[in-house]
Order: structure tokens, then sequence, then C-alpha cells
DNA sequence: CCTATTAATCGTATATTTGCGATATAAGAT
DNA sequence: ATCTTATATCGCAAATATACGATTAATAGG
């Protein structure tokens, strides 16, 4: 009946999930790379790369922005995107964190 | 009208986002942790762990499985699962590949 | 003020995900 | 053979995600 039990779940595991949520479709991705690549910031520019529609374009921002992967800011009559490298250092170090520690634990699989 | 343009992008991106996709959600990574954390490989050990009913944690294992994060096999009446740490280690390294070697070439942020 | 440009948002159609109960399957125990 | 235990699978309901066109908002330039 009842979808999404996120909340029985915890904060860390909610968040590393809303993390990996953000990279789960291959246009993020890709406008991530898009981001990456470039220095300045782009917007438009993402639009004329991805073949993709500018109302999808936008939205996968916006999802990308609300979970923190990225930052944007309004230059005159258009956007200005990058990367928050900060949020990728942190997503990576939870992400280490959390399993190839444990690895050395127990390297021998047991299937 | 269309949904799911996937086939659009490259292979690599579709990869890396298939990884996201199958630790973005809380009771996969929670599913993640306990195997990791046992030794042994566990099965309905899950099912009491975790708030869930055990058609959902079957499906969350099948997932997980198919996305080539852990190994199953039957063991008599049971199964039983582990972590695949090699996968583990290439989806770490792709990443890694992906994002952070650029992350050198322009640290100081734009926006 | 009017127009063009750029991007965000709305509305909508469709596909996928999530979760559960019920049922099927498979193997060990009696 | 039957019963029990442990899992997987099916079928369904509800929630989300994806994509796009159309519209709105906001700004720069004339």
């Amino acid at each position: 009946m009842a979808t999404h039990k996120k909340e029985v779940f915890t904060q860390k595991e909610q968040e590393l999930a809303a993390f990996a949520k953000a990279l789960s479709h291959p246009a993020r991705i890709a406008i991530l790379k898009v981001l990456a690549q470039r220095n300045e910031c782009i917007c438009g520019e993402i639009v004329e790369i991805l073949p993709l529609a500018q109302s999808t374009v936008s939205q996968h921002l916006k999802e990308l922005k609300n979970a923190g992967l990225i930052d944007g800011a309004v230059d005159g009559p258009r956007s200005c995107y990058c990367i928050n490298w900060k949020a990728f250092e942190k997503f990576n170090n939870e992400f280490n964190h959390l399993f190839l520690h444990l690895k050395v634990k127990n390297e021998k699989a047991c299937c």
C-alpha cells in the first residue's frame, strides 16, 4: 500500500542514497561531465550538447542542485552552473567510509 | 511523451548511472551494510533487521544482484548473498576517473 | 515601453519504482 | 509422502521519475 519508507532508515543511509539518486540517470552524469570539462559555468550550452529538450535539461539541473552536487547562479538573463566539488568529495568519502574500509575485514568472498 | 532516452547516452554514462541507481535507495544501502559487516553471507537475517516485508527485501536483493553489486548462491533451502567487491572497486574507480581527476583542472569555482 | 533571449515552471502522458500480501518453489526433516 | 522453513515470484496499488510542449518570468537592448 504505502510507498517509500525512507524515514525508517538512518540519516547517513538516506543521505548516501540521495547522492546516488542524483547520479542515477545518464543525462545527469553527462551534464556533470560537461560542467566538469568547461572551466566556465554553462547553461544553455548543455541544451545544445545533450539530445534533450530545454525543459528536461532544466529539470535535471534542478535535481542536481537540490542534491547539492552543483551550484547555480543567475547571471543576467542566463543561469550559470558549476560543480560543487566539496559535495563530491563528501560523497566519495562517505562511500569509501561505508564500504571500502570494510573490505579489508572480509576480503574473502563466501558465495 | 516518450520516457527514458537512456540509449542516447554513452555506454560509460549508462553504466555509471546503473551503479548509482542500485545505491539510490536507503534500504539497499542498509542491505549492503549488513552484508559488509557480517563475514558470513546472510539472507533471512536481513529481513529480521530491516523493517521491510520479506518480498520487498527479496526484490531489493534482486536489484543489487542484477546491478552486479552482490553475488548470490543457493545454499540448501536458503539463499546466501555477499558483496561483489570487484564491482564496488570498479564503480569507485569509474567514479573517480570521471570526476575527481577533473577537479585538479578547475578547482576554482565560478559561481 | 517593446522585443528578443534565456531559463524556470506548469501541465500532462507514460514508464518505472516501491511495497505488500498471496502464492509458488525448493529442500530438509519427520 | 507430508510438513516445515526459507526464498523467489506474481499481481496489484500507490508514488515517483522522465520527457516534452507551452507558458511564464526576468533581463538586456533598442
